[in-house]
RNA sequence: GCGCCCGUAGCUCAGGGGAUAGAGCGCCGGCCUCCGGAGCCGGAAGCGCAGGUUCGAUUCCUGCCGGGCGCACCA
C-alpha cells in the first residue's frame, strides 16, 4: 500500500524490534518497553539507505550509552530474509542500514502493472472527506485569489482522493443575504440607467461595468416590463437572471481550469429548508446566544474565540455567519467525517469563531480543518501588477488561463505551500524555456515519449518487466532515477497528510531532473539488448510516474511538444 | 493594542526533532558527428535575534525584532 519504501522501512523497524526483544530476553538490555522509534531515510547517501534512531531513544531508560546499546540491538540482529547487506552504527548511536542495490528495482515492475494507480495510497481508508473551495461570491469574475484556491482546493482534493480517501468537492453559493440585497440594488440602478432613467448604485453596491453589460443583456431579452414591476419583484427577476448568467459563467470558467465539482450547494437553499432557523433554534435552547442591542449574538468567547459574533441583525436579517454554521453543520449532517474549507487569508479572523461554532452545534471542531491560503501577487516585467476591484487592474482568471495557458496557471498556483505568499511571475509561466518548471516536467515526459515512439520505430517489442534484467543497471544517475520512482507513494501519504501539493510539484520537478540528468549521460536505446530492455522499464516506469504527479496537480502530461 | 500567518542563498521559495540544510532564478565557467539543447555538468553564497525543552533544535516552546493579513449588525 505505501510502496517498497514503506514495506523496507516498516519491515526493518519489525527486525530491530525483535532485536531488542532478544536483547530483553538474554538481559542486555533492561527496559520495561520499547520506544516508538522510527527507521527513517537518511539525508546523507553515506548515512545507508534507511536508518534508525532505537539506540539513542533507549539510552535513557536503559541506562547505557546509545552506541554501546546499538551494538547489542545489531548483534541480536538477523539480516536473513532482509535486503541488507551490511550494519553500521554511526554519529550519535544511528543504527544505518546499507542495502544491496537491486531493492530499489523490485519498484519497476510494479509501476508498469501498476500503471495509472501507481502511488496510490490507502492513508484515508476511505474515510468521507469533503474540500470545500473557491466558493466565490456569484456576484463577480473569479480573481487571483479565487484562482489559487482553486488550484489548491482541487490538487488537494485529488491527492487526498489518491491517498485513500472519499472525496466530495463542493462550492458553496453565496446567493442569498446582505451582498445578494446589494446586488439587487445595483442591477436595478443600472437596468434604470439603461432605460434612461436617473437612479443610484448605492455607497455598498456593485460598481463594475460588468453588471451594466448583464443589465444590458436582460434588456436585449425581456425589455422593460420591470419599469411596471414593483421594486421587489423587479429585483428578484433582475437577481434571477443575473446569478444564472455569472454562476453559469463561473462554472464556465473552471470546467475550463480543469475543476470539476461534485457539488453546487445554495445557501439559499439553507434557509429555504429552515436549516438557518434550525440552528439559531438549536443554539437558542442552549443558552448560546443572547440579544443585545436589538441583535442576537452567538456566545463565540464561550468557545475560544475572541469576541462574541452576530447572527441575526436588529433589521431581523441572519448574517452570512448564521447560514455558515448552518452550512457547516448541514456537512457533517450528511456524514463527512472530515471537512476542509480553503479560505483566502482575509477570513483567517473567522477561523476561532467557525470552530466555536461546530463546538457548539455538537460536532467535532478539529474535524473541520480550514486552509488560509495567503494572498496572490502578480508581476510582468518585474513590475508589481496592481489589482483592486476599484482601478479596474482586475485580473481574471479567465485573462489569466489566456495569457499563461491552464497548466502554468496550475503549476504555478501549487508550487508554493498555502500558508506562503504567491509571487505569479507572468513572464516565466508563460517563457517556453527552461526557466519555466512546468515545461520542464512536460519536456520530460515528452521525451519519454519520443523515445518509446524511436523504439517501437526500430521494432524493439516493449520488454516485459517481469522478465527483464535489472542487474545492469548500474550507473549512479540509474540507481537515483529508481529510487526517485520508489519514493512517490510516500510523497503522496506526505502530501495527503499536510494538504500539501506543492511537495507534488516539487516531487515532479525532482524526477523531471533525475530523468534528464540521466538521459544526457546514458543511451537508453543502445547497443546490448538486456541494458535496452531494463533502461526502456526504467524510462517508461518514470513516464507513468510523472504523468500520475501531473495529473494529481491537474496538468496534462504531453506526448510531443 | 490584540489575534493568525511568515522571516532559510543576492531574489522567489522547499524542508521541518537527527548526523555535511535543498531547488529554481540571477551570477561565473564548461557540454550538441549520438534516442528531442524546451536539455546536461561544475562553481561561489544561507536557517532574523535571545533564552528554554532535548542525547540532539533550522525544525518544538517563550520573548524580542521585521513583514503580511484580520479585529463591521460586510462576506
Amino acid at each position: 500500500m505505501g510502496g517498497i519504501v514503506e514495506e523496507i522501512s516498516s519491515g526493518l523497524a519489525r527486525a530491530l524490534a525483535r532485536a531488542l526483544e532478544s536483547a530483553r530476553e538474554s538481559g542486555a538490555i533492561k527496559v520495561d518497553e520499547a520506544p516508538d522509534f522510527n527507521v527513517e531515510v537518511p539525508r546523507e547517501k553515506d548515512h545507508g539507505d534507511f536508518a534508525a534512531n532505537l539506540a539513542m531513544l533507549l539510552a535513557r531508560p536503559a541506562r547505557m550509552s546509545p552506541r554501546k546499546l546499538a551494538e547489542i540491538l545489531v548483534n541480536n540482529f538477523s539480516l536473513a530474509g532482509t535486503w541488507v547487506e551490511r550494519v553500521e552504527i554511526a554519529g550519535a548511536g544511528f543504527i544505518n542500514f546499507y542495502l544491496r542495490p537491486m531493492w530499489v528495482y523490485q519498484v519497476l515492475p510494479r509501476i508498469i502493472s501498476l500503471q495509472d494507480d501507481y502511488g496510490r495510497v490507502n492513508a484515508g481508508g476511505g474515510k468521507k472527506v469533503q474540500v470545500e473551495f473557491v466558493s466565490a461570491n456569484p456576484t463577480g469574475l473569479l480573481h487571483m485569489g479565487n484562482a489559487r484556491g482553486a488550484a489548491l482546493g482541487d490538487s488537494i482534493a485529488s491527492i487526498l482522493d489518491y491517498a485513500g480517501y472519499n472525496v466530495t468537492r463542493e462550492f458553496y453559493i453565496n446567493d442569498a443575504g446582505n451582498q445578494i440585497e446589494n446586488f439587487g440594488l445595483s442591477l436595478e440602478a443600472r437596468y434604470m440607467q439603461i432605460l434612461g432613467m436617473d437612479a443610484q448604485i448605492p455607497e455598498e453596491g456593485y460598481h463594475g461595468e460588468d453588471l451594466a453589460e448583464t443589465a444590458r443583456g436582460f434588456v436585449d431579452r425581456h425589455g422593460d416590463a420591470l419599469l411596471r414591476a414593483g421594486a421587489g419583484e423587479r429585483r428578484a427577476a433582475l437577481v434571477e437572471y443575473a446569478l444564472s448568467e455569472k454562476m453559469g459563467a463561473i462554472k464556465r470558467v473552471l470546467e475550463d481550469f480543469g475543476v470539476h465539482y461534485d457539488v453546487w450547494f445554495s445557501e439559499r437553499a439553507l434557509h429555504e429548508s429552515g436549516a438557518v432557523r434550525d440552528t439559531l433554534n438549536y443554539l437558542r435552547e442552549r443558552d448560546f446566544v443572547y440579544e443585545s442591542e436589538d441583535a442576537l449574538w452567538f456566545k463565540a468567547s464561550d468557545f475560544g474565540a475572541e469576541k462574541d459574533e452576530v447572527v441575526v441583525r436588529s433589521n431581523g436579517i441572519p448574517t452570512y455567519f448564521a447560514s455558515d454554521i448552518a452550512y457547516h453543520r448541514n456537512k457533517f449532517q450528511r456524514g463527512f467525517d472530515w471537512v476542509i474549507d480553503i479560505w483566502g487569508a482575509d477570513h483567517h479572523g473567522h477561523v476561532s469563531r467557525m470552530k466555536g461554532a461546530m463546538a457548539a452545534v455538537g460536532n467535532d471542531p478539529a474535524a473541520l480543518e480550514i486552509v488560509i491560503m495567503q494572498l496572490v501577487r502578480l508581476y510582468k516585467g518585474g513590475e508589481l501588477v496592481r489589482m483592486s476591484k476599484r482601478s479596474g487592474q482586475f485580473v481574471t482568471l479567465e485573462e489569466l488561463m489566456e495569457e499563461v495557458g491552464r497548466d502554468a496557471a496550475r503549476y504555478f498556483f501549487v508550487m508554493r505551500g498555502s500558508d506562503s505568499h504567491l509571487d505569479f511571475d507572468l513572464d516565466l509561466a508563460k517563457a517556453e524555456t527552461n526557466d519555466n518548471p512546468v515545461y520542464y516536467i512536460q519536456y520530460a515526459h515528452a521525451r519519454i515519449c519520443s523515445i518509446l515512439r524511436q523504439a517501437g520505430e526500430q521494432g524493439i517489442k516493449p520488454p516485459d518487466p517481469a522478465a527483464t534484467d535489472f542487474s545492469v543497471l548500474i550507473e549512479e544517475s540509474e540507481f537515483a532515477l529508481a529510487r526517485k520512482l520508489a519514493d512517490f507513494p510516500v510523497e503522496v501519504a506526505s502530501a495527503a497528510k499536510g494538504l500539501a501539493p506543492q511537495r507534488i510539484a516539487r516531487y515532479a520537478h525532482e524526477l523531471a531532473g533525475l530523468l534528464h540528468s540521466f538521459y544526457n549521460s546514458h543511451r537508453v536505446i543502445t547497443a546490448g539488448r538486456a541494458l535496452s530492455d531494463a533502461r526502456l522499464v526504467l524510462v517508461d516506469a518514470t513516464r507513468i510516474t510523472l504523468r500520475n504527479a501531473l495529473r494529481l496537480l491537474g496538468l496534462t502530461a504531453p506526448e510531443r511538444m
